[in-house]
DNA sequence: TCCTCCAAGATCCTATAGGATATTGCGTAC
DNA sequence: GTACGCAATATCCTATAGGATCTTGGAGGA
């Protein structure tokens, strides 16, 4: 509301947005974490992080302080900075438990309140990733899954409520299901179901937006749930 | 699961926890916001906190970097930190709108869920405040805001639902919520609601458990709105 | 063989100084 | 009277150095 008359000068300063080191540096330890190139438990030295980045102490600090408010890293005092373990077979069932009563919901208002503005945005975001290629490569995966990081934020923007949408993506969801996971054959699979979300949306059908959504998130538990029970037998 | 072994060793070392310069730091400013000491929209200047202190920039740094996580301020790069707005009438609609999407469902499954232990958890925050004063002082209002957050905490733990328990603390809505409004003669009401809620988590009556909080968030959205509708004329 | 103690090393935490950037006020030109 | 440009100030951002704390390794004694 108060941004609706920032005008010209407004939207020209904001063009470069953040031009500092603590943002650079919070993306690269996030990228770090999310590719796996840090295994869980590895210890973020702040002192050799100044030196393999070429800069000084402070915004590290304050980026490895951000991400512990993300949950991503843990901070022992007078220790260091540890990554954060994975999810555990726990954590799994309790994301997915709130996806399921989050995400449909929000698909649900999406579909009530989507004008002619919001089904462009859905169009052009189902559009930006169309092409699934034969052999999964990490590129292609790494497309798919900010595809699908866009579309499930996307649905929260469309519901119309920003408190939920913030809520949810402080859960950092598709960043802990990225990290558990890399291998392809998936993608085709949950375009399909993002579809059928579409769909709904477009046709203003609430319910069955519900319905679709619910149907994508419980598929896409059980696709990644075999990792826990190969691996963790608890 | 992994902190059932850590024995003695591990408990004694948790007692002092974080004796770090930060986290006073955090809680600080958070309480500054909390209280109104510092208005929406005011400055936090790094050098005037490192006087007023009498600490160096770094941990200071670090607490806004927290704080801008949380949403409680914001940073503008090269210009410095602020404190962020209050609430909008729109962010109070779906601050409630989410709640009440939320809580009741967790008030279900606590209701469900709950053994004697968390029982007797609950039925200890009850008692912790059950004096409710003749004249609404600060001091009380304080008090009976901290059993509130705490209750509701309690509600989301009880549910067992780590995700949507976090997910739910990183909304600060309590702490939005008191900055909005700081009166009394609600403590009565409120806690009456709690009991309700309470009493049906204690016969295991999920529907009845999520009917109870729904009741208490939607009387908690009457009480408050009407700042609104005198102060926001939007 | 095991435990205790001590010292060296590494790491984090804090403090201070210098460079870069944005804001503010004033003077000048139109 | 208004608008533009420039300089001074304040503030943030970065870098480096010193003090405090924890961990690790080995030596001595029971």
């Amino acid at each position: 509301m108060t941004d609706a008359h920032v005008g010209l000068a407004g939207q020209l300063a904001r063009l470069p947005q953040r031009q500092v080191l603590s943002d650079d540096v919070y993306e690269t330890v996030k990228g770090l974490i999310m590719d796996s190139v840090v295994e869980p438990g590895t210890r973020l030295n702040i002192d050799a992080l100044t030196r393999e980045l070429g800069i000084s102490q402070t915004p590290i600090r304050e980026s490895l302080a951000r991400l512990e408010s993300d949950g991503l890293v843990i901070k022992e005092p007078l220790r260091g900075y540890r990554v954060s373990s994975r999810l555990t077979r726990d954590e799994f069932d309790d994301l997915f438990e709130y996806r399921l009563h989050i995400e449909p919901w929000a698909a649900g208002r999406a579909a009530e309140r989507s004008g002619a503005d919001d089904l462009a945005r859905l169009k052009a975001e189902m559009l930006s990733y169309t092409d699934v290629p034969d052999r999964p490569s990490y590129e292609s995966y790494r497309a798919m899954a900010a595809h699908d990081q866009r579309f499930h934020d996307l649905v929260l923007e469309l519901a119309g409520n920003e408190t939920a949408r913030l809520s949810f993506q402080r859960t950092h969801c598709h960043l802990h299901l990225f990290r558990l996971y890399y291998g392809g054959g998936i993608a085709t699979k949950a375009l399909r179901e993002h579809k059928a979300v579409v769909t709904a949306v477009r046709k203003g059908d609430p319910e069955e937006a519900a319905a679709a959504m619910r149907s994508h998130i419980e598929a896409s538990r059980a696709r990644l749930r075999p990792i826990f029970d190969k691996s963790d037998p608890s």
